[in-house]
DNA sequence: ATGCTATTTATTGTATACAGCATTTCCCTT
DNA sequence: AAGGGAAATGCTGTATACAATAAATAGCAT
């Protein structure tokens, strides 16, 4: 058992049962975004249950989170598992990273001021630090996070959190249809999209998101994974 | 006790379990966008219980669902109540609003038919009927569909479900802010829109829906609620 | 009479036990 | 040997019982 699960299998004190439910939440959707957990992976809930030291009740909560969320799928009587992303959500979800992003980079640039510059370039950092040390899923996670934090920065929390989920989405479709080596968001580009929106250039930035974007959905290879049974009369020609 | 409670009392078959849910969700849905259901209104989760005949297990699976769709507030120590939405949360509702459902006219316009043209006539139809009737709460919700059926028709089920979001919000937001009498979209807005979608006139489309968005918001009065404490200081202007 | 404290009550949070379906496995039949 | 059916197992769905906490009330002291 790694130390961050051991941190989280304290007492059941219930005052520090909110954080305690939360923290779990943050432990497996990370674990999904950064592709420990692939999709298809089944999530049994006594064997959530056992490894986070809680009971089913509350681990059907957190799947029921994930679930709305569309990071897991829950099948009537089959249980969660996570959400392989079909070829057709992964253009619903990048079209809508298009149409809010992009609309959103005016209100960022409007707001931006060097205390949020300066978090942006440090996450920028550290997302080329994990790309360089070779934690791809890490990097993929911190990308994420960018987006996630420059919609939070145009005021409009409802939109951000819009974002937030298609970003998430978006990790599982680069996880399933990503190439290796060539994961999403290119070193520099959100170094480049930050000095456009320190000089509140907003229309620059939203066509500079809209290409960023088009780069990332291109560099996916769209075709369906094989199904765990495959079709015989289909490979067979018959 | 309504015939509509009464249908859902049946015996609990397992199979007919998740339909019995998704009922159960959507009248307690309904219930609040229809402000039938107040904003402030405590929601106890054995009453709930009591009159829909499950126990406080799925009455909470729905009460957590609810409050992931923000129609709801779950507060940790004294359960749910229906969300009393402030002013910047429907500012953000609306500036989301202008971003997406605009953004999708011309999507919407490009994939318009017959068809859809005619469902979409009908449920304005629909509309009107209940406005004449002096039905409000149910002219709000059916409002509500039509905004969310349009956005359906874009074909991205990913913006979509964003829009119903934001439109059983937007009746919340309705339900403490409208004046009595004017509520939400006008009379002939939604037939004029669909004129415009059927000939394919997506930019026209787009700008109108707009207009059509700024009219709903600018038909609120922005004042916050009296709290049931009130500052007795500002009133005796001390 | 007012303010503070303790007890009681009402309500949520959690776990566990039980019931029901789905899948799998094993055996029997052809 | 292969296919089908029946029993068994594994897992989820639901309810209920219990624990913990916040609100309400009553009692006491000042």
């Amino acid at each position: 058992m790694s130390d961050a699960q051991a941190a989280l299998k304290r007492r059941p004190s219930d005052k520090e049962g909110d954080e305690r439910h939360e923290a779990i939440y943050r432990a497996v959707s990370d674990a999904i975004v950064e592709q420990r957990l692939k999709p298809g992976a089944r999530l049994r809930e006594d064997a959530l249950a056992e490894v986070f030291g809680i009971s089913r009740t509350g681990i059907r909560k957190i799947l029921q989170r994930l679930a709305l969320e569309q990071l897991v799928t829950l099948t009537p009587r089959r249980g969660a598992s996570v959400t392989r992303p079909t070829a057709d959500e992964a253009k619903d979800v990048f079209d809508a990273r298009q149409l809010i992003e992009c609309g959103l980079m005016p209100d960022v640039a409007r707001r931006m001021n060097a205390a949020a510059a300066a978090e942006l370039r440090e996450m920028a950092r550290q997302e080329r630090q994990a790309l360089r040390s070779g934690q791809q899923s890490v990097a993929i996670r911190l990308s994420a996070d960018f987006h996630v934090r420059l919609a939070q920065l145009s005021g409009n929390a409802t939109l951000a959190e819009f974002v937030e989920r298609l970003c998430s989405r978006s990790s599982l479709i680069l996880a399933v249809y990503g190439h290796r080596g060539h994961l999403g968001c290119e070193s520099h580009d959100h170094d480049d999209l930050i000095g456009y929106l320190e000089t509140g250039n907003g229309e620059r930035a939203k066509a500079f998101m809209s290409r960023h974007l088009k780069a990332i959905e291109a560099s996916l290879s769209m075709v369906e994974e094989e199904e765990n049974v495959p079709d015989l009369q289909q490979i067979f020609g018959v």
